[in-house]
DNA sequence: CGGCATCCTCTTTGATACTG
DNA sequence: CAGTATCAAAGAGGATGCCG
């Protein structure tokens, strides 16, 4: 990308990682760590694929990827972000939650991948912290992901897990508006989304209903 | 722009800002507020006349700015951010922090404009909160500012002030890097910054020096 | 299959000139 | 002052080909 030539921490920031898709790059790695050349094109549905190629290249050459050539059985290149490029979270976090409002009007066409429930389920709150652990999988997109929920905190991991304490099933809007509070859990029902299981599990991480005041 | 189709807020919020000059124009609007088309066009060197009323538009249609049209003495369009478009602050805010490590070796030839000040003076924090309003000058562009210093907190404005604690004139460069802590006072002044004033003044808000462990 | 490179078309940008 | 109009150059998108 062409420098903006400003004497400026923004703009000096936007040279180096303003070009389309370059953020959406990082994302993938912030989620999803090491990645084959493959597992990015199919975390970015519609990038062309000279130009991921062509972003990587500069994203190493910038310094906020690393190449990895990684053993048997991988056998393959990985994508790593290195320090500095992890540093780009706290962006990444801003703009997340700067475009959730635009998540309710999002056309039924976009596409939708499993980890990308990441975010959305970091910056969910423990309601019970002293609680003891549970599991909920969700199954909203071709593979599963696992929300995990102790000692007052939430991650997610990709894949499944033996006995979860709850299942959600159902279109991803509907377990996104739930977790942004902009539908209650019962609400979610209605509009099509399978629960089972322990409905309490759920209640654990769902924040306060946002009330149009 | 074109929309990556994804279904995430971090997508939808870069189908949004993620064009060329667009976040700028945000910060433009942050810093300054109120601005006539004309003082953007002068905060954002380089930018094409042709883009800049391209961008406007979509900025205004997507909710972000507002246009007002004031009455005299000014008689002319103002623009400015919505409550959406203020709300990118944090965003800018991350960039902002994530960019300064490239301020070190930008080239000579960026350009500069004494608003940018904003950003490093609003990260900065007051050493002395029960110590007396100070007031200190910045000449390191066409146009001053003042830092003020009150009740622990800083903040800056465009202008200039009679009797200021303090006046610093050199290099945008060398105000910034001790700003940022990556050099000292005393080594600022080697390199050609002035300091006139009540030097303990400047000590109020310098932070500690980044010490390279 | 993984990791690109090439080719072609279409869109966006940048620079400059011009206008109400 | 606040833009439009024009046009060459750069970049994006899509299809396909190549090579270990």
């Amino acid at each position: 990308m062409r420098s903006y030539g400003e004497f400026c921490s923004i703009a000096k920031a936007l040279d180096v990682v303003g070009d389309r898709w370059t953020l959406l790059i990082v994302r993938e790695l912030l989620i999803r760590g090491g990645c084959r050349y493959t597992d990015l094109k199919e975390g970015l549905p519609g990038i062309a694929t000279n130009l991921l190629s062509e972003r990587l290249r500069d994203l190493e050459s910038a310094g906020l990827i690393r190449r990895e050539e990684a053993p048997p059985p991988v056998a393959t290149t990985l994508f790593h972000l290195t320090e500095t490029g992890a540093e780009l979270e706290p962006v990444l976090e801003a703009f997340f939650r700067w475009g959730i409002r635009y998540m309710v009007d999002a056309p039924e066409t976009d596409e939708f991948r499993a980890h990308w429930f990441a975010f959305p389920v970091r910056s969910l709150r423990d309601n019970d912290p002293d609680g003891p652990p549970v599991s909920i999988e969700l199954r909203a997109a071709s593979s599963p992901v696992v929300v995990e929920v102790a000692d007052g905190k939430t991650s997610m991991r990709l894949g499944s897990v033996a006995e979860p304490d709850a299942i959600l099933c159902g279109q991803p809007r509907l377990i996104l508006g739930m977790f942004a509070g902009l539908i209650t859990a019962d609400e979610a029902v209605a509009l099509g989304l399978d629960v089972s299981g322990d409905a309490g599990a759920l209640q654990r991480i769902l924040p306060e209903p946002v009330t149009s005041a």
